[in-house]
DNA sequence: TAGCTTCCTATACACGTGTACTGTACTCTG
DNA sequence: CAGAGTACAGTACACGTGTATAGGAAGCTA
């Protein structure tokens, strides 16, 4: 059985939401399929068939699941869009460590196919997306790819942190959930994020390779292109 | 049922060989509890019991499948590291897109927790790892983090790609895994890898708000690195 | 040809899982 | 107090899935 939350009371949540909580934990551990009604059930001290009379089916909990994970998303996004982060560091701090369980389950419910979280994802890439036309008014070259694409890779990009959280704390050496795994992941994500990958003029020269025939694919592959990076300089 | 690999010749591979690409396919498209022995053996045109014949079990199945996918990714990491590729850029081009099958899997193995898969995963970090101290001294300030959590880091955030590739297809307005979609995400990855997110300053600035007790967590949130830059400049 | 191995199919079984149904205690309202 | 509605447990069923087993077809060797 999963741990359960430390947040609110177990004995003090109503069964319904004590059957949602679990099933937000279990979906996002083994994903939608391999969790099962009786486990989930179980974690919330319920009987199975309890779950079904709260929810009618296992899908209609997942579109439950769904919609509490964009409730807690979108209630954090609208706070940190106001001004209130920069006067408020501490709470914010807080929330988005409250915001954690609810980007884990989102990475997996889109691997799941799900409708909702799909329609977050795009959700996500929109705010991205205007972020960086605000960001590209002050650039001295002209971006080379639409906003849009590029905001999608960076929200997949950054989705991947939970989704391979397990192998990254395996490098980390911490649980990088853990306060101290978070604080190294936090440096080590500032230092990348500050620090491009590829100099300008690589990135001219690769881009001129990319035009040429042949087969039709550009030189994007991940895992390499760091090293290509070298190679080139 | 899926579409067969456009590869090599559906009717000339054996039937242990079709049923281990179509178990490929299976295992990356739905994940490896949600693909099914039935189907991967529909799919290879065989029936049920040969799988069970020929690999004994779907777990024996699996590992098959992870020892294949090692294989290929080991073939062209170690050609990359040689010099090849700078004198037959085409072919690695072509390599490249022979991998892609590969890195999916790799995706979909870690999320199902494979343990082939996870050290696959060390090994990329590790590789990525080497460039990163490589390239490390030719940087004017030092690293803020060690070069194995940044590639980690590096590693879970290029899978985060293959991972989503439908959602970002979506954003993008082409399958991603075709010549045109694979053209937008190369340019897109070229503009975003070639223009940092975070100015050094405000690295240091973010930095120092680390240190700072309280919630112990970082200011690390996937999503919201973007958003808080411009805030900042 | 005889015998053996390998490739392959078909059938059967055990098990887990989602779902439906029945029954029971509790609570609220008039 | 009476009745209804709700919260819950327990059981039963249908179905999909991995696996085991038996048996047949094809090819190879002596």
């Amino acid at each position: 059985m999963l741990a359960e939350r430390g947040g609110a009371a177990f004995e003090d949540l109503t069964a319904r939401a004590r059957i949602r909580d679990a099933a937000l934990r279990y979906f996002t551990e083994y994903g939608f399929t391999q969790a099962t009604i009786r486990e989930i059930a179980r974690a919330a001290g319920v009987s199975p068939g309890l779950v079904r009379h709260h929810f009618g089916s296992k899908e209609a909990l997942r579109q439950a699941c769904d919609a509490y994970a964009l409730e807690a998303l979108h209630g954090f996004y609208d706070q940190t869009l106001n001004g209130d982060r920069l006067s408020h560091p501490r709470s914010t701090m807080d929330a988005r460590h409250t915001l954690h369980p609810f980007q884990r389950y989102l990475a997996r419910a889109l691997i799941d196919e799900s409708e909702a979280a799909a329609r977050i994802f795009d959700d996500l890439v929109a705010m991205t997306e205007r972020s960086l036309i605000q960001a590209d008014r002050q650039r001295p070259d002209p971006p080379i790819a639409d906003a849009a694409s590029r905001a999608a890779l960076m929200v997949a990009m950054a989705l991947g942190i939970p989704t391979f959280h397990q192998h990254i704390s395996r490098a980390v050496g911490a649980d990088i959930f853990s306060d101290e795994g978070d604080r190294r992941v936090a440096l080590a994500l500032l230092d990348v994020h500050s620090h491009s990958v590829i100099s300008p003029e690589t990135a001219a020269s690769l881009r001129d390779g990319l035009d040429e025939p042949g087969s039709g694919s550009g030189n994007r592959a991940p895992f390499t292109h760091s090293q290509e990076e070298h190679r080139h300089e």
